[in-house]
Formats: C-alpha cells, structure tokens, sequence
DNA sequence: TAAAAATACTCCATAGGTATTTTAT
DNA sequence: ATAAAATACCTATGGAGTATTTTTA
C-alpha cells in the first residue's frame, strides 16, 4: 500500500549491485525478498526502475531520478536517527532552573561552578522568582526544574526535598537579646520583626513561628523588606530584629561587627529544601545531577536529607558564623 | 527494530494536534495505535519526543529537532513521488532511436513531425548507422530502438515489422532498358550495377536478387557508393544501373530527365522494415507510439503490415513517381 | 545449458483494531 | 469524576524465508 524505507534501501542495494542476488546480499535478505519488494515498490510508484536483463539490472532514466530522491530519503532519516543520537544524553541541553528569592543568592554561587562541573553540557537558564510565579512556570513548560521551600504539594509536579535549614534570630550588636544564648520564638512578636514582603514563603514561614508574631503582623505591626540584604541592613542600622535561614548568614563583612545572631530556644525552627518538576518531565537524570551538585555545596549548618551526604569540600555553600 | 515512515507520521499529526486522540483521528488510526508507535519510536530513537501531560503533548526541546528532522525526511518522500508521478507516463522523455542509413533519409523528414505531434513529450534522440551498430547500441542500452531492415533476430531483442517495400530498377534514361516495361533480376549482373558498400544490409538484399550478381561482386566487378543519393548521381551520369528501394524515388528534382525506373519483372522483391527494441525495454507504448507515427507516412509503394492502415493523409513519406 | 529473476507457498512479526485499565487533574 | 493515555489482547496483513519454476542469453 505504501512506500516503506525498507524498499528505498533495496533500490540503493540493487542500483549499487546492478544485480538482484547481490544485492540481495548486501541488504542481507533473500534474493526473492528483494525481487518481490523492489517489484512491489515499482508497482506503487508505477514507475519502471530497473531494466531487467539476463546480465544486469539496468536503471532507467526515471529510475535514476527517483534513486537519487531515494538517497536523499534515507539520507534526512540517517540525519534524523544522528538527532536523536545527539539527544540522547539527558545532561546535555540547558535545563532551565527556577529557584526562590530567598534561597538564590546564597545557594546559586556555589552550585553553579558544581554543576559546570559535572554536567559541562547542562548549562543553567535561571529564574529567581516567588514559589507561586515558578510553580506556574513548572506546569507551563517555561521551566523545568524549581528549587523551592517544602510543603509544595501541586498536581502534575514532583519534588525531592533536599536539605533541611535551620532559622537564626538575628539582631543588632547591642539589642538586649545579645546577653541571652538562645531565643525563644514566642517573644519575637515583642520585638520590632522586619520580614520580607508579602508573596515571599520564607515570610509565611517565619510568621508560623508564634501565634503572636501573627497578630502583630495583621496589626500592620511589623515592617518589610525586599529581600533578606535589605533586612539584614535595616537590622543592622538598629531597625529591628529579624529571622534569617541560616544559609543566608554569610561571611559578614562590615556588618559583621554591627550584628549578632542567636539560635531559638527548644527545637530549631527549620524550612526544608526540595527540587520540583513536571512528573513528565523527561530528563530525570538532569534532575539528579542537580541534586547531587546541591548536595555537594558543604553542607555545614544544613541537614542533608536522603543520606547520599557529600564529600567535606570547605568552601561550602554554607561559612558558619 | 527501525523506523517506519508511519511512525514518522504520527509524529507529525501529534506535532500538530498536541493530543493523542485527535492526531490519531488525523492519521486515521485509533489512539492507541499512535500511543503505541509513538511509544515505540521514541524507544528506537532513545529519545522522549513527546512530554505527555493531561492537557496536552508536550515537544521536548530534542524533539522539536526530531519533528523537523521528520518533516524533511516526508518531504524528501513526497518529492520522490512526484518524481515518479512525473515519470509514470512513457510518452514523456526522450526516446534514442536509430534507424539505418537506407531509411533514415526518407523516412524521418515525415516521420519527425507526426511524432511531434503525437508525442509532444517524447522528444527523438537520432542516430543514423549499420543495422550492427544499431544492434550493439539497442544492447548496450544507448538506443532504446531502432528501425532496421528483416530478418533481425536477436537475443534479447523484440521487433516488430511495419512494412514492406518494394525495390526498383533504376537507370539513366537513355538506357537499352528504357524500352522495356519490367526487369528480370537474373539480368542485373550483366550490366554495371552500382551498389552500396559493405556494411549496409541493403547492399546484401540487392546481392541476393540473383546469383549472378552474388558472382560478379566477388569478382569485384561492381562499384559502390557511400550512400543511395551518390549512387544515384553516378546511375544518372551514366556509369551503371542500380536498385532501390521504393521509399528512396523521390521527387525526382534536377536529375528527373536523366534517370529512368522499371519495377521488376515477377514477384516484387521487397524489403521488410521494422522496429526493433530491447525486449526489456520499459516503454511499451513509445515502441507502439512510434509505430503509429511510421504507419502515418502515406504508404503509397509501400505495403503496411499488421492492419491498423494510417488515413489517406496526401504528403505521405513516400510521393510516387 | 546455466544463470538469473520471478513465482508459489509458508511462516511469523507486527501494525492495527477493540476493550479495558491506569493515571492525573 | 472524567478525560486521556497506556495496556492487554486479538487479528490479519504482509515481509521474509525456502523451494521451485520460468525466462533468456
């Protein structure tokens, strides 16, 4: 009925052999075989291709064109197959990565170089954004992978939780709360709170902490930031106090002097970390070579999660204070 | 095991429709027909085509290049069938005809325009020869058919007779046998007859007319001429007698007052013109094409074979004397 | 007569169908 | 709950084989 691939390489065998029996040979079929579908193929295209002689088989001049259209077939499916073959490895091509505002800057610089490392043909399309804009542009196809703060339960996405992060009250160097070891989350609600803008989950995470901070917070009691360096310098400039991850405590550098951190009292607040995906998204390898570049930024003050716990780099993503 | 051109297809409907089930009602197949081949290729081509999602099919970015890649590879397919649309008629193309030097120059003024018009399409490729020369070129596939004088069998070779044509004697006009009404062949060899030269199967026809003549060639006492037209110049100054055929008198123009015919005497010796064509020659229809076209020369002196008489068109090939 | 292609037939792989289950929203 | 795709299973076409015949040089 229709024109098969298989019988365009017969045609090239028997243009290349002039002969039914070797070329049958050189397809590595039976000589009927290629007779039969050469024969078949001719009364498709109703078209003689092979003059037929006792000594050789004779291409015709239309038969010429049409092997050299035949050449041509086979030679966009070589092209083709060579496509795939090139696609084939799932760490090669960009991966687009969307990652949260507060977990960006700290994390980014130090898993960049990792994964340039072990996947030098992965190269990252990144996107800072809030949890909900990269969730959308997970289902929309406009991302492939998130980095992102659990709980992140959506339909049509998986996710791989990461790391574990713990929180740390930060405060100016001379806050009363520098006397104290520890702090108790309860009290955070007497204090002046600077927090991130509304949109932001590490925002709804640290307001989770007391049923205190809550109310203060719809009292319009405490203040806002647009990113945790803008928070961490208004606490520093004696503005307040605030809750930072701990990953986003860097190696202080004027400031270092003008702020003090304390650890809450009891069980460490913490956020957990997870890598999400569309389900079908079909480079699960490229999910676990991002993974496996998270975890190798040193994990010094994170809980990593899944065992698997990497080598003890020191220039981790993380310099305790 | 390989890739089908089917399966290329369903790529390209699914490319178009994003949607398993309408691609499959544009293919025209079931949805788990396309499901199931889809599946497939991408198994061959290790390579994930298609992201499925509820919505809708998503292309992968690889994917993307392996449509595209498909979409040449059907378009070299349709190009081959256009190819072979084109072909399908065996009126269109050039045909290589040969034809024997004794024929060629009165035949083909009448025979070319009846086949520009019957054959637009098939242009004539010409190649005057030997009826041996003719033979090899059929065989070696650089003539797709020759007009050449009977008996010619060869192997591997069909013809096929179109007509027969009487010979004549022909003699300067004040010759003894200008007195008589017909010539006995027997008698040819007692005058100078000037004949063709070896080579040409016309030459060995008059020869066979009577052993005499056979006798005194051997002895070398004839003279030839390199084509009907010189020997015919040489009969009209004198220097002998002659044969022709039939085809070759003319409208006698300069020469009409210096030469004389008679037919001879008895049963008219004839020639039998054919065409000739390997048997495996693909084109059935330009041999019959061409046969038609010869059978259009008005027949006049010359008896059409196989019925199928042309119509009394009044420029005929042949204009009796 | 010998070589080559075509035919006859048999078999089985697979493309395609229908019915159903699984999956994901 | 529903829509979509995947799976299970069955059928039939036709591609490929072997054995044989026909053709033709």
């Amino acid at each position: 009925m229709h024109i098969t691939l298989t019988e365009l390489r017969y045609l090239v065998a028997l243009d290349k052999e002039r002969h039914f029996g070797r070329a049958a040979k050189r397809a590595f079929v039976s000589q009927p075989t290629l007779s039969v579908a050469v024969k078949k193929l001719e009364g498709e295209l109703g078209v003689t291709v092979f003059e037929r002689n006792r000594g050789e088989a004779r291409v015709t001049p239309i038969g010429r064109r049409i092997i050299e259209q035949a050449y041509r077939v086979l030679g966009e499916v070589s092209a083709l197959q060579a496509v795939a073959e090139q696609g084939r490895d799932e760490l090669k091509g960009p991966l687009r990565l969307g990652v949260i505002y507060t977990v960006g800057p700290y994390l980014l610089p130090h898993l960049i170089p990792r994964l340039h490392e072990s996947t030098p043909d992965m190269p990252l399309v990144i996107e800072e954004n809030f949890t909900g804009n990269l969730t959308q542009q997970l289902r929309n196809n406009e991302l492939d992978a998130a980095i992102v703060a659990m709980p992140f339960e959506v339909s049509g996405l998986s996710n791989w939780p990461i790391y574990d992060e713990s929180f740390v009250v930060v405060m100016p160097h001379n806050h009363p709360w520098t006397e104290r070891e520890q702090i108790p989350a309860n009290e955070l609600a007497n204090e002046n709170l600077l927090l991130l803008g509304a949109g932001h989950c590490f925002r709804d995470q640290v307001l989770s902490l007391c049923q205190d901070c809550r109310e203060s917070d719809s009292a319009r009691r405490t203040k806002s930031g647009s990113s945790l360096e803008t928070i961490r310098h208004m606490v520093a400039s004696g503005l307040g106090v605030t809750v930072l991850p701990q990953s986003s405590i860097p190696n202080l550098s004027q400031e270092s002097r003008l702020l003090e951190t304390r650890p809450f009292a009891g069980a460490a607040p913490t956020r957990q970390i997870a890598i999400a995906w569309r389900r079908s998204f079909p480079r699960p390898k490229a999910i676990s070579a991002l993974r496996d570049a998270v975890m190798q930024c040193d994990p010094s003050g994170v809980t990593l999660l899944h065992g698997a716990s990497a080598s003890n780099v020191d220039d981790g993503f993380l310099e305790a204070v």
